[in-house]
DNA sequence: TTGTAGGCGTTATCAT
DNA sequence: ATGATAACGCCTACAA
């Protein structure tokens, strides 16, 4: 509460003197700094950093925006920012939009309005062309997810490889009726600018893109998009059993929807692995843990956070833009293996 | 990039009707904000709120301050807060402490230079007298873990009688050797200040309690303070494993705790519920999902969110301090039910 | 209805 | 080595 000037004041000396003890030490003579030192801890002082940034044009904090923090997925990556933003002496703050455009406003004015340096945006859709124009002035990277703009430094995974080879790994092992459960990657599927609906797009494109080399049509009937939750997993399958033919094999766009569908199918006596194969997608610690453990396609979360806050940085100081795509893998487990 | 001196300029104003116009346009001429929006549209300023809120001491932002973004459970705490907070035209930004003092005291630092109007505490041990320190002068609330200082506005549930009801839950169904999983609850267990130790200290009391009151003694070989995760759930049982007698129920201080000691004694051919019974803690969406459902205390996550941020803001505006103790409910499922 | 000018708490550029 | 003083971008009496 006590400003600078008070301390200055007490110290009997100007406020330049005191910022520069708390400064530059250095250039203070040794019995000054005591005396300004004793007047900080006699007044309880602490700078105010609003007079701080706003005189030096910048803050030294970076803001992460994203959907949730209800999913697993995001923790690590943000854990690889947090870790690179340390190296930097830059503090991460986070942001949630729930999937409302009005939330995203939101955090783009706290970049409009420099409370933090710049972003990195970990959603999708809902304000493409916001961020778009934002990259324009200010520093913003996107990760996890695809954006249209090449003008927008990105990192995340080839999606549409990704689910090339989920779906390559089911057929090769003899299914041809695959579901797809994710959200919304049928929507609007005319429209050229197929990034623009994120992620599960791309992964459309990768599954049928296997299909097609294996000869097998594309059945729409076969696709779930009610989202990512345990829950969206769950009530999918609820639909697939009014199919006439139950499908062979789930590939979900998510573990935790893909755990969900494995429940609801046992609660009606089918069985994964025996009766239906299941891939998940992200490689959480849930799909080691349930049973059967899941097959997934696991993302370099933390790699994927390190590399973000790098192209943050870069952006910062030189306003250079790249992108960079990331290995993925296939993690094999139970619930696409028969066992002997 | 453009300052409001340049649209005020560019509007052939002064800066001050520019700040009217954007501030209270009811007083400011018709025609004069036309042209002022106009400057301002073709400047494409946006303003700054550090000199904003450096003039006007207030920023309208809160922090939540947690551990880990990775915890299902504060998912739902944090969208209390943000609902809360959205009433009143706050915004909501979180931090993570990863377990590390330094970035407590890093998080204590955006208060004190007035980064933040005041901030929600979610996390435990590591700073509670800087946290006391804090709360002096600015505004802070703490949620989900109990603490010390009663000048400090506080909302949890009564951990004691939670784990109370689910110990004896356990010893009404014949369990008497019950095994506890959760976090450093043993530690330092002479010294006065229990709730100094989280929540998980006040559990283990409950859980005391309940023995006690069954006549049957406290066995501190079944205590395995490992943590909260899945892998320490599933790392425990290997030590229970090494035990003379098993235990007959197993009380975790966490759902994915539960979940994981499940897996791990399933792999060994021990059955839930029939071997052995599991009750964890948060009614996350795992619990419902996990096959054997889990038996779980439900905490009401949301509500103390909504109320944590109520209480905040009583402290910002009148520096009101209160403590609010929510009800919890003990879920009962599949891992504590014999099937007929 | 609008403009002038002072101040919010810092830092940085001058002098001294 | 230290002190005045002018910014930084904004808001708000007070005056006009």
């Amino acid at each position: 509460m006590a400003t600078m000037k008070e301390v200055a004041h007490y110290a009997g000396v100007s406020v330049a003197t005191v910022s520069r003890v708390l400064n530059q030490p250095q250039s203070v003579k040794k019995k000054t700094q005591e005396q300004v030192l004793k007047a900080v801890q006699a007044l309880n002082y602490t700078p105010n950093f609003l007079g701080k940034n706003l005189r030096q044009h910048q803050t030294k904090r970076i803001l992460v925006v994203l959907n949730t923090i209800s999913n697993q997925f995001y923790s690590r990556v943000v854990q690889g920012i947090e870790d690179k933003a340390r190296e930097f002496d830059y503090n991460v703050l986070m942001m949630t939009t729930r999937n409302l455009q009005k939330n995203i406003l939101e955090a783009i004015t706290m970049i409009q309005t420099k409370i933090v340096d710049g972003a990195i945006f970990m959603t999708t859709l809902h304000a493409e062309e916001q961020i778009s124009e934002l990259n324009r002035n200010y520093p913003v990277v996107c990760a996890c997810e695809p954006v249209e703009d090449t003008e927008i430094s990105c990192v995340s995974i080839d999606n549409i490889q990704a689910a090339y080879d989920a779906t390559r790994f089911l057929i090769e092992r003899g299914k041809r009726r695959i579901a797809l459960m994710g959200v919304n990657f049928d929507l609007k599927k005319t429209d050229q600018k197929i990034h623009q609906y994120g992620s599960a797009a791309l992964r459309e494109i990768g599954y049928k893109k296997a299909l097609e080399e294996a000869h097998i049509s594309v059945d729409t009937t076969l696709f779930f998009p009610k989202g990512l939750t345990y829950k969206d997993g769950a009530s999918s399958v609820w639909d697939i059993l009014k199919l006439k033919r139950l499908p062979d094999a789930i590939f979900a766009f998510s573990d935790a929807g893909a755990i969900g569908a494995i429940r609801a199918l046992k609660v009606r006596g089918i069985r994964v692995p025996e009766d239906i194969f299941v891939v998940g997608f992200d490689n959480t610690a849930m799909s080691e843990v349930y049973q059967p453990s899941l097959t997934t396609i696991g993302q370099p979360q933390y790699m994927i956070g390190l590399t973000a806050m790098e192209l943050l940085f870069e952006r910062i100081s030189g306003h250079v833009t790249k992108s960079i795509v990331l290995k993925h893998e296939l993690v094999e487990r139970d619930s696409t293996r028969l066992s002997v």
